[in-house]
DNA sequence: ATCCGACTAGTACCGGAGCACTACGCACTG
DNA sequence: CAGTGCGTAGTGCTCCGGTACTAGTCGGAT
């Protein structure tokens, strides 16, 4: 059986709420909150599993209640329910610790379903917030300007991808010499072919384009 | 009515599978492939709207079977269905183009859910995967050793946060020092004292501290 | 067998990086 | 008014980075 608390400034909803939980025979409401303070209070008391938190809430809103019980609470998730869907919400929301963020639009079988899978200990996002997500989450192709460097780098010889990689760590010739117990003048003839292969005028463009690519390496 | 077409080389399952989704009013299965080639011939001849997908198939796997039927038919939505929940089925799946990714333990509601979703455009993954892909995504916290960096670069000044930007963008002094219209000494004196609050013993350093911390600045 | 590319090593040279020290104008403050 | 901090500028010095040229070894390809 599912413990959950609910938390929301608005009666009718907070009810509401609380019935489309409760029909579910393996979700349980053990209490209802009417601020983020509230919650607070009633998690303490009752330790339920999950807390279907509001954000936008008198006295003490849902992300700074979210803060605070998991933080007291680490046994207890927090799953954020509001009607609107910014980003800004969904990234503050899991910052302060949430386990899933839904839409209060959501079918009450979703909001069920999500219930479960915060309880058990794993993430549930909004459809919309999925889709934003795996849209950042995408960007990762490198930039037009940065394909033939990607290129460039397979041409590299094993050795050189090696002084490459430690190059962009940050190190000197000296201690990257040292590392791979050459003389100095070796990597330095590795990293002018590196440079020059790559078309990179110093190191410094080396770190930077390194690190740019690390992602596709 | 969401027009569902289902894909798995394992005839029981495919049934199952069918079956599970068309007890929903609103959705119905249009067919039933059994490879991706066979998926790619159904998709064309009926125009799902959704298309379950297995990943392990012979003939052809669902990755490519879904990269081609998203190129082809971009109107049809794939929502990628699996027993392993492995990242780089994931990953895999979304940069082919899938909306979504299940689970092949996940309860039915959720299956049909997901389809719901994924047919009115949007995305859905699952718990495990979107718990993951929440821990990919949040910036992690700066490390403990970048905590003081933070710290120092509050106690640079405007002049010297503004040199350290373009230091970090991989300019020299003299490229810094021409587009701010000062002398290459001057830059110079900045970047010492750049690097002495930051403690860094070169300007490597502060470009790689840079882009390290550049999601927290 | 010969040639070529990769890896190694060295010397020499130039320019940039970074530091030390000095110095002046400006604004703010005690 | 003097002191302080900031931004500006210069000189001189050392060290590192990058290039050029030479050169040896080794393994694989012609």
């Amino acid at each position: 059986m599912i413990r959950v608390l609910v938390c929301d400034d608005e009666q009718l909803l907070r009810e509401a709420l609380g019935r489309i939980v409760d029909v579910a025979d393996d979700l349980h409401v053990v209490g209802l909150a009417e601020n983020g303070s509230q919650a607070l209070e009633l998690v303490a008391k009752h330790s339920p599993d999950v807390v279907l938190m509001d954000i936008r809430m008198p006295v003490l809103d849902g992300i700074e209640a979210t803060r605070l019980i998991v933080r007291a609470h680490p046994a207890t998730r927090v799953l954020i329910l509001t009607t609107y869907d910014l980003d800004s919400y969904v990234y503050a929301a899991l910052q302060a610790g949430a386990s899933g963020f839904l839409l209060k639009d959501a079918p009450s079988e979703r909001l069920r379903d999500g219930v479960r899978i915060v309880a058990a200990g794993n993430s549930v996002l909004a459809p919309e917030a999925t889709t934003r997500m795996i849209e950042a989450l995408r960007p990762d192709l490198p930039d037009e300007s940065d394909q033939h460097l990607l290129a460039a780098i397979q041409t590299l010889t094993d050795r050189e991808r090696e002084v490459l990689t430690l190059l962009a760590a940050g190190h000197s010739n000296q201690a990257i010499a040292d590392h791979l117990h050459l003389s100095r003048h070796t990597i330095k003839i590795h990293v002018s072919n590196i440079l020059a292969k790559l078309n990179l005028p110093d190191r410094i463009q080396a770190v930077l384009a390194h690190t740019r690519l690390r992602p596709h390496l």
